[in-house]
Parts: structure tokens; C-alpha cells; sequence
DNA sequence: CATATATTTCGAAATGTTTCGAATATTCGC
DNA sequence: GCGAATATTCGAAACATTTCGAAATATATG
């Protein structure tokens, strides 16, 4: 209980808002499969931890999940849009990772029991 | 990490698709308050057992929600084609629930490590 | 500084979503 | 069966998403 009250603003309407935007950003297979190749790294169905460093750069991605480079990079930035990932440039490439807390904040969002 | 792969299909391609369609049946903000409405049911910010029974009827929840009842019928059918909620007819009128395995599929789907 | 590599932006075509009101179906009580 | 209550289907208008290739931008390297 507290876990989810923890994690909701002041405002209904914006959690609301906020939610509705993630799932959004997971509502497409090609983003879905972004997020799950950062949140369950490296090979598939293997999980590994949620922590800054265990990223992927967005060409990597792309080859990996075959999705043509301006395409990943679209849905690459949806998903920061909506918070689930963050970036950063490591020199000529760029890194993504899942930001922990909100995906905490989802593993949240489904226990109110 | 057994949690994640109980609630996984033999094919990666059939899961992806599964999750991608729940979340864009929780992606629309009437969708997700409906939703949210029957898993944290009566008062906003309640939050009740997850438990066939606990359920609403769908002219009640389109009055709750200020939403015409041609829109919450056709927002009730994308939830329900997700395998988010149940609904059964109760004389005239037809109540809904939340899918409580399917509920604790997407907890554990954001639990993975 | 020219060139290769990595990523983003832009524009455009195809496709999908959202919402409503009008019309239609389903059930109940009389 | 008839009328009221409840919910669904249909059709249509407005709007949003998806995807790609071409062009632009940013960074590293010789």
C-alpha cells in the first residue's frame, strides 16, 4: 500500500497522465522489445540487474532487434520521453539504460493488495 | 526470476505481443482510469482485494468516470480483449472485474531482479 | 580538414485510435 | 408483448502513430 501511495503525486490526474504515457511507450513491439532487451540485458529471457552501466548503445539495438537506425531512434526517444530510459553520449555513440525507479514505480503499480 | 518465466509463453514473439496489446489497452487515460477504478475500486486511492466479485458494472463506471456509455462500452471491450478484465451479465446489467492472474503477471513482469 | 561512423531530424504515405450520436440488441417488471 | 433500463454496434470525423529513406548533425580518426 504504502509503496504505491509513495510513488503517486499529489495529483490524480497527473499519475493519471503518467501512466498512460509509459504504457504507452511499452504498447509498441518494437519499443517493448527495447525495453525488455535493456531490462533483461544481453541475451534473451536472461535477466540481469537494473542499474546505470548495463546499458546498450542505440546502434546496437538496432542491429540486434533488426529496426533500421532512424526508426530506433525514434522509439528510443519515446521511451525517454516517457522517463523509462535514460542516455547518455559516450562518445560517438549513445548509451541507453532503464531508469530504475520508474521501473520500480510499474513493479508498483501492480500490487495494491 | 521463476516468477518472470512462469508467466512467459514457450514463443518470445507471442509474449511480446501479449504485454505490447496490455499496454496499449492501459495506454488511454479513460482506459487506464476504468481499469484503475476496479483494481483500487469504490473511493479514488482505495485500494481492495483483487477478487472476482469485486467488481462494477459498466454504466456505473461511465457515470463515475463521466464517459458516454458508447465510449466506455468500446474501452471495456479493448480491456477485456487484452485479458485485462473479466465480465459476466447480471440481469440487465454486466458487471467486470480485474483478471487477477493476469494482474500478477504484470507485477512480475517489472520484477525481474 | 576530409572522411568514416553514429545518431537524429524531416517529410511523407499508410495505417490505427478516439470519440460521439444514432440505431440496435438484451433483459426486466408489468 | 410493451416500455424502461442497460449495454453494444455502427458510421463517421478528427486526430495520432508507425515506418522508412534522404538529408542533416555530431563525433572521432587519420
Amino acid at each position: 500500500f504504502d509503496s504505491y501511495i509513495r510513488n503517486m503525486s499529489n495529483n490524480q490526474k497527473d499519475d493519471i497522465q503518467r501512466f498512460a504515457d509509459i504504457f504507452k511507450a511499452l504498447s509498441n513491439p518494437h519499443r517493448l522489445r527495447i525495453y525488455m532487451r535493456l531490462t533483461r540485458c544481453c541475451a534473451p529471457g536472461t535477466i540481469c540487474s537494473v542499474t546505470e552501466g548495463s546499458g546498450a548503445y542505440v546502434g546496437e539495438l538496432g542491429r540486434d532487434l533488426e529496426i533500421v537506425p532512424s526508426t530506433v531512434s525514434h522509439h528510443i526517444k519515446e521511451l525517454r520521453q516517457a522517463g523509462l530510459i535514460r542516455m547518455r553520449r559516450q562518445g560517438q555513440k549513445i548509451e541507453c539504460w532503464v531508469d530504475p525507479e520508474v521501473y520500480n514505480d510499474l513493479g508498483n503499480f501492480f500490487r495494491s493488495g
